[in-house]
DNA sequence: TGTACATCAGTGAACGCGCGTTCACTGATGTAC
DNA sequence: TGTACATCAGTGAACGCGCGTTCACTGATGTAC
């Protein structure tokens, strides 16, 4: 008596079933494909049924509305981020490495960064965004705290946006194609040049 | 023998004149005001038609579609932050104040600064568009190679970046409502604490 | 100074399209007994 | 192990809407003579 998600039931090999299955998830990666290609602006419900062959009713059935879809998109982006940002803190991470995390990231996932980074797009309160958004706020400004050691807490503040509009800006700037095209085409290179060069001596400040 | 440019000519008191007067740069004023209620994906020709109080065919004769008003929309906005950033530098203006500006045109002038960096919205390209911003790239670069002195051309490459991702970062994470009430409330004095962390040093490197 | 005419800004009716939403429905699943 | 039933995922026809686009038009402007 397999679940229907168990991918050995393979619902997809016997034409349509009635039931898919795992429409949700399979919902969200059909908007971040239509994202890719062609922004968040032309995503539309009836759209995303069609790639993913089902009917235009659908995905209301599942998100309600376009906001609800990608509030699914926001969220599962930022669980993707969270999980990097984790990666690269344990791997040895210096502050820089997390930096570096925070760009590839960007370009490497670029549907979800922008979706994330448009709040008027979705709702930001809902729990499963806000939950592993909360995580990272906490995980960065507490590493920029412990670098610090026993500095007044406006200090952590300046020092934590700092590092963060840094990277946030090279990931837009990036993104957005406003950067000449050889310092762009290696993200993580140009991260840590301009990354290290702030960093070596705001360690000393 | 007035133009109807010359608002002694006052078309709009005598009720609905067939000629505007200015429609072009009316419906540029109408757009911004629509996308900083409803964003720019809410904007349509035919709302800013209704706005402004004229036929819904007549925004296609000015601009083609949507994606020519926005490209006049972003035109404005390049022509403003050029001005801001070239004041800013002309009244004694430190590299810091420049930065200072480049976040205060973000904030004030939410609009423009959206639609620019967001490409794929309107076409770069255009001359109306590309030459102002070739003109603030020139600027910003040619300040930091002042400061600099005579480095190599690929330090003031990263300084440069780096200078830009951090204010760039800074204003879109205003913009966006990402960062803490207390801090985003006053964009000016968080860019000259921010910046001056990192400028204080980066100039002894 | 007056008249004729070309130009151009703006009109408004008509069209077809894709969208979100609603709703009664049907097929599959899992659970209670 | 078998049957009945509630639940829920997905259907598909129908609707009304706002949109962009087209097109023959009209009114105002400026210029040529």
């Amino acid at each position: 008596m397999p679940s229907p998600r168990n991918p050995d039931y393979s619902p997809k090999a016997s034409g349509h079933p009635y039931h898919h299955g795992d429409l949700r998830r399979t919902l969200v990666e059909a908007a971040v494909t239509s994202i890719s290609e062609s922004g968040s602006a032309a995503l539309s419900l009836r759209d995303l049924a069609r790639r993913v062959g089902v009917s235009h009713a659908a995905p209301a059935h599942h998100f309600g509305d376009k906001t609800g879809l990608l509030t699914a998109v926001a969220a599962e982006g930022y669980r993707r981020l969270a999980q990097r940002i984790d990666a690269a803190y344990k791997n040895g991470g210096s502050f820089l490495e997390v930096g570096v995390a925070y760009v590839r990231f960007a370009v490497d996932e670029r549907p979800y960064f922008e979706v994330m980074f448009r709040p008027e797009l979705y709702r930001r309160d809902d729990p499963e965004v806000a939950v592993p958004l909360h995580a990272i706020d906490e995980a960065v400004f507490g590493a920029v705290r412990t670098m610090l050691g026993d500095v007044p807490e406006e200090r952590v503040m300046i020092a934590g946006v700092g590092a963060w509009a840094l990277v946030h800006g090279l990931a837009t700037l990036i993104n957005g194609g406003n950067l000449p095209k050889d310092v762009a085409a290696d993200p993580e290179a140009l991260t840590r040049a301009v990354g290290s060069a702030v960093f070596a001596s705001s360690r000393t400040t």
